[in-house]
RNA sequence: GUGGGCGUGGCUCAAUUGGUUAGAGCACCUGGUUGUGACCCAGGAGGUCGGGGGUUCAAGUCCCCUCGCUCACCCCA
């Protein structure tokens, strides 16, 4: 199997082949359909970005702008890790705020991590990504989680929903202060991670699985008792526009967040079938992030990504079947002149829109008809000496036993219409 | 970067304490039907047992190295 010559994926890469590419089609329209609901419209985004705008909207200090990202390093250009800063940047490159101060956009593709793959997680993996722009609204914020919930539901994906503020520049520092004298009065008792946690990002050693550090950190102060007022009410408007909608939570108090950009409203869609990969969605409110990008000042904004592999893994757990849909019609063509006219018709009835599969081969009769098989043809029309000498031919149903052959001209007009 | 598990036809897996030409199911090809798929029957093709080295009369099986996959840690959607 192996010889070192045979060219394989890279590690982390994946092909999506047909047979499991239908459910991502299936997702993906789902989604879309979502998202149009919620008055949103499609962004393109170039996967290949400055590596600046990673580091500056990420944060130097992040893992994933320390050793994830996969960078040209003579180019000075990055293969993006998330897709909101490179959403951000179109935003402001093109004044999208000027054309319309609150603008709703989603984007869906691959984005890079060099990460040590694990169930639910490649180098190459692909979101959804939704972001509000312009907006400061609390209203925004329930919203986008109530149409996140929403395509949950539509797509049958048991999930559970949580909720946390990280406060703003006016609080959390306050906050950060407190929670690291709590934190370095027990140092001893946490693990070696938590300990080096504690200098890099304390918040972290709040979401340590380590049995130990969870029971040294249950009292932990709770950043929800250090909001300041404005923060305070915000997220109270949040909470009232869940409630308003049916959406059900959970607070969490030790939900942090990975990227420095994040601020106020923080949420994560967790599973429990995943393995250690327990988020299919999450995100948060990023106001500051677009002026530091260099767009208009005071600007707002929030947003989610939807990881697809792991939308996809629980569809295939909870066998969510997509049917391929097959041909219309597969033409068998028997001997050189048979072959001729079913040539011929095919391409006229793909004219017409209709779908066609068909044999270049020369095979036979029966092996043509398996082929129709795999190609799930609701219909099959043989072509062979006795159709060519009488112009008609017999339509076959392929897909229910019952239903009678139907006799039909050999012309794209009579067949269209037979099989139409 | 760290640790565990696993590498046998396209896929899923067998192969006794090391012992003949490494098997099965699915899939594939051909035929049974000089012109009818899905079911059935018969036949066929397809494997340097991930790679390299070692032990042995003998290695898919034991040892070492290496590569790959996978799960978990770190981190994260």
């Amino acid at each position: 199997m192996e010889n070192g010559l045979k060219i394989k994926a890279l590690k982390g890469f994946k092909d999506i082949v047909p047979g499991e590419v239908e459910l991502w089609q299936y997702l993906e329209e789902k989604a879309r359909r979502v998202f149009e609901r919620f008055n949103f419209a499609e962004i393109r985004l170039p996967l290949l970005e400055e590596t600046q705008l990673f580091a500056r909207s990420i944060g130097e200090a992040t893992d994933i702008v320390e050793k994830e990202m996969y960078t040209f390093v003579d180019k000075q250009v990055t293969l993006r890790p998330e897709a909101t800063a490179s959403l951000i940047r179109a935003y402001i490159e093109h004044g999208l705020y000027v054309q319309k101060p609150v603008q709703r956009l989603f984007t869906i593709g691959p984005m890079f991590r060099h990460e040590r793959p694990q169930k639910g997680r490649l180098r190459q993996f692909h979101q959804m990504d939704v972001e509000v722009l312009g907006s400061q609204s609390p209203r925004v914020d329930s919203e986008l989680i109530a149409m996140a919930s929403l395509l949950f539901t539509e797509l049958g994906i048991n999930v559970s929903l949580e909720l946390n503020s990280l406060g703003c520049p006016a609080c959390r520092p306050k906050y950060r202060e407190t929670l690291v004298a709590y934190v370095n009065e027990r140092k001893d008792a946490l693990c070696s991670d938590c300990q080096r946690r504690s200098e890099t990002n304390p918040l972290r050693v709040l979401d340590c699985k380590v049995q130990a550090c969870k029971e040294q950190i249950v009292d932990a102060p709770s950043i929800l008792e250090h909001l300041c007022d404005d923060c305070s009410e915000h997220f109270n408007t949040v909470q009232d526009g869940l409630n308003q909608l049916g959406v059900k939570y959970t607070l969490n108090k030790f939900m942090v967040r990975g990227l420095d950009y994040y601020c106020r409203t923080t949420f994560e869609f967790i599973t429990a079938d995943l393995g250690a990969q327990a988020a299919v969605a999450a995100g948060g409110r990023y106001d500051g992030l677009i002026e530091t990008l260099g767009g208009p000042k005071d600007s707002h904004g929030i947003g989610f990504a939807m990881g697809m592999e792991r939308l996809v893994l629980l569809l295939e757990q909870q066998k969510t079947v997509v049917e391929p849909s097959g041909v219309d019609l597969f033409i068998a063509g028997i001997g050189e002149e048979g072959a001729r006219l079913a040539y011929g018709l095919a391409h006229g009835l793909r004219a017409q829109g209709i779908s066609i599969g068909m044999d270049h081969e020369g095979r036979s009769l029966k092996a043509q008809m398996k082929l129709a098989n795999k190609d799930f043809a609701k219909f099959a029309l043989i072509i062979g000496d006795s159709e060519l000498e009488s112009g008609v031919g017999v339509v076959k149903n392929m897909r229910d036993r019952d239903a009678g052959p139907q006799e039909v001209k050999l012309t794209v007009e009579a067949i269209a219409a037979t099989i139409g």
